[in-house]
DNA sequence: CGGCGATAGTCAACCGGGTTGACCAAATGG
DNA sequence: CCATTTGGTCAACCCGGTTGACTATCGCCG
């Protein structure tokens, strides 16, 4: 008799399986030095929009440690930090060539494990899925995307 | 323009709630001492057939880290060791009677979180979403359900 | 203007939850 | 029976996060 498979169980183990295959896929295309929890910085550098306060405002954790994840991801060479025109405090997180090409990966990767889902469960039965959470998400934070912590 | 919304990002987002809410309500009602890392281990203990090694599996990590995390769940009273019948080295987790109210508190707080979710997709949306998400992650795993690591 | 509170970012110390490695005690099976 | 495997713990370390103290710049209000 297995525990109850609560949805929460059922969510978790999702996420992790798509984040877990998505590294894996990674790593076999070279890319050994990218962690999980890169993505959400690499995301939003590929906007060139954010300071670092953005970053933590948006995942959800303080400035230090978004200050940190920052620069090991910089380390690795992917982002680079530019000086904002508008204030000379403030440093904008940019994609480097180098985490360009990282990021046309990543969507390669994730467009394949995508349509792995879709054999799976059916093209319109994953888009009615994401539709639904979306939904779900959204109605519980009035309307917004909650920070996603990058736990993982 | 925000970022692109992958599905992996709805499905943290979406678990991450859960985990929160159900924490908040948790304390809200006086479990002040209950970490998120905690639940998977009280849902295998509440059947009473797990030993520290068996979770370490469960969990997909190791049997020290198992055996510290059931050290700090047990130093707060809420599950208990006891000496396998079968095997004298092995000990076998079980809630003890604080654990067995945790977790009714749990259930009770569980239904009403799913009860909302419900409210906002629809009922049967719902239970079509975990039909879908169980489907896709049994899929991809062989059938079985793969480990959920306690991270959150 | 000038000065003062708020804001962007960093540095340092600490903490939680994980890892690896060494170890002991009980089990298993030639 | 002895050798090997297995269940569990202890110790040292690591990674990613936190809080607290600090500097530099911004922006407003007198």
């Amino acid at each position: 008799m297995a525990p109850p498979l609560f949805l929460a169980r059922l969510l978790g183990m999702a996420f992790g399986t798509l984040v877990d295959d998505l590294h894996d896929r990674l790593r076999a295309r070279g890319y050994t030095d990218v962690r999980p929890s890169f993505g959400f910085v690499l995301l939003e550098a590929a906007q060139g929009r954010s300071t670092i306060t953005d970053l933590a405002a948006l995942m959800g954790g303080t400035k230090q440690a978004a200050s940190k994840l920052v620069g090991t991801i910089r380390a690795r060479g992917y982002v680079a930090l530019t000086p904002s025109p508008d204030d000379a405090r403030a440093k904008v997180v940019t994609l480097t060539a180098r985490g360009r090409t990282l990021m046309a990966a990543v969507e390669s990767i994730y467009t394949e494990l995508e349509g792995e889902w879709a054999a799976r469960i059916g093209a319109t039965r994953l888009a009615t899925l994401r539709k639904d959470l979306e939904r779900a998400v959204r109605g519980r934070h009035g309307g917004a995307l909650p920070a996603l912590r990058p736990t993982r």
